[in-house]
DNA sequence: CCTCATTTGTACGTATGTATC
DNA sequence: TGATACATACGTACAAATGAG
């Protein structure tokens, strides 16, 4: 039932390798042919693993060479997408549930209109504030149909990345998705939430993302204040 | 010599087929099948066609029923990688050179340190102000490493974008990158190029951005000013 | 400069599993 | 239920780039 594809197992090893810091930055990974005697798999089983750790950031490749280990993606990673693990693996960095995960109706998100069985489905929706180093960096508000997530309400959102529990717990992985940026003034919500004056200049992320789950989407709103530090992202 | 994969022909195929519009939104491509046989290619050849047009967005697959046409990417693609092409390809969105392209000596690059060979090759350097209905709505700097671009300044950047200039001429592909975005409050240049008030804010980003050729990146920095529209991308 | 082993890239054929309609 | 379509997996072969000698 559960069982994952070989390449997948490949890949989550792999990923989980570099991203505990087993490889430097700069290191070869094995050689597809070693990997292959590693996991007692085929060659294009562990391209296809490859491939992903290419696409995610993880690694890049070079013929001739061999897979030429990145390192774990840095920074606030709000803007990669299956690389958003460090966001919360951070240690300086925490996140403070301000919403619990509840159960709504909905017809749209956040100017995304939502598809008839995701509408059916009802939403759940909660809101958190992430701060990295006690200061507050950003505030998100999330939308998730409400289907095919038993005890979604058990698993760790302060100290998960919700993209890794839909990954692991639920073989929910992102393949795609369209953002809209705006650069906004802040109102007085966001004032109270980051801690920032009247009409401070505040990045606002609208996103809609795709998952291999047909008629599965996430949606999310993110407001971010960027004085110092910039909101970093790896694609 | 120059001679394309053949993954490669059928990707750059499909691609160009669905950018011009041959299939609506939600339509079918042909079969896996069917394509191996047009093309006269086996099936693992079309799967890595299929996967490229999957991660840049042109597709969904779903088993059992085939691959679905997203039709071509909306919006103003600046956040999309190797989908940027529509920003150009849109009729009414047009791009007024402020800087030719021209060489200079570089040692950083928006914040990102440039690597030995790159400095060694000098920098091409150029500034364009993208105008959407005659309105300015981005002012984007590029800096790129002179190596391996023979005839570059002859491509014509006013009417084509950058990134498929240099996929088609010169086999260059992003291969992933790093962006940091900022939320800032608008000064005198922005102001003028942008117009805008004093303190409007504006969006501000810096990428680093990888390819398949080793040691040659692509630096940009783009800033934009968001009211009324956003900024759209897809990933 | 050339040779050679290593490593990744491309391509084909085949087989089987699973989702969709 | 069956036909179709995509997903996974293995094996093979050769090409092209890299780096050591």
């Amino acid at each position: 039932m559960g069982n994952l594809p070989q390449y997948k197992q490949v890949y989550e090893e792999l990923r989980r390798q570099i991203a505990a810091g087993l490889f430097a930055a700069g290191d070869l990974l094995p050689s597809e042919h070693e990997l292959c005697a590693q996991y007692s798999v085929a060659r294009p089983t562990v391209r296809k693993a490859l491939d992903q750790l290419v696409s995610d950031g993880f690694i890049q490749k070079q013929q001739g060479k061999g897979s030429i280990v990145k390192g774990a993606p840095k920074g606030i990673g709000i803007l990669s997408l299956t690389g958003t693990t460090s966001a919360l693996s951070s240690p300086n960095l925490s996140t403070h549930i301000i919403l619990r995960p509840e159960l709504r109706s909905w017809t749209e998100a956040f100017s995304f209109p939502v598809e008839p069985q995701e509408q059916r489905a009802g939403c759940i929706y909660f809101e958190r504030l992430r701060l990295l180093d006690d200061e507050p960096v950003f505030f998100d508000l999330t939308m998730l149909p409400n289907s095919g997530l038993p005890r979604f309400e058990e698993y760790d959102l302060e100290n998960r990345s919700l993209f890794d529990t839909l990954r692991t717990r639920y073989q929910i992985v992102v393949t795609g998705g369209t953002q809209q940026l705006f650069a906004i003034r802040a109102d007085k919500r966001l004032q109270e939430y980051l801690k920032v004056r009247a009409g401070h200049p505040i990045l606002q992320l609208n996103r809609k993302i795709e998952t291999n789950r047909p008629g599965f989407h996430i949606y999310s709103q993110v407001f971010c204040a960027t004085q110092g530090y910039g909101l970093i992202g790896t694609f």
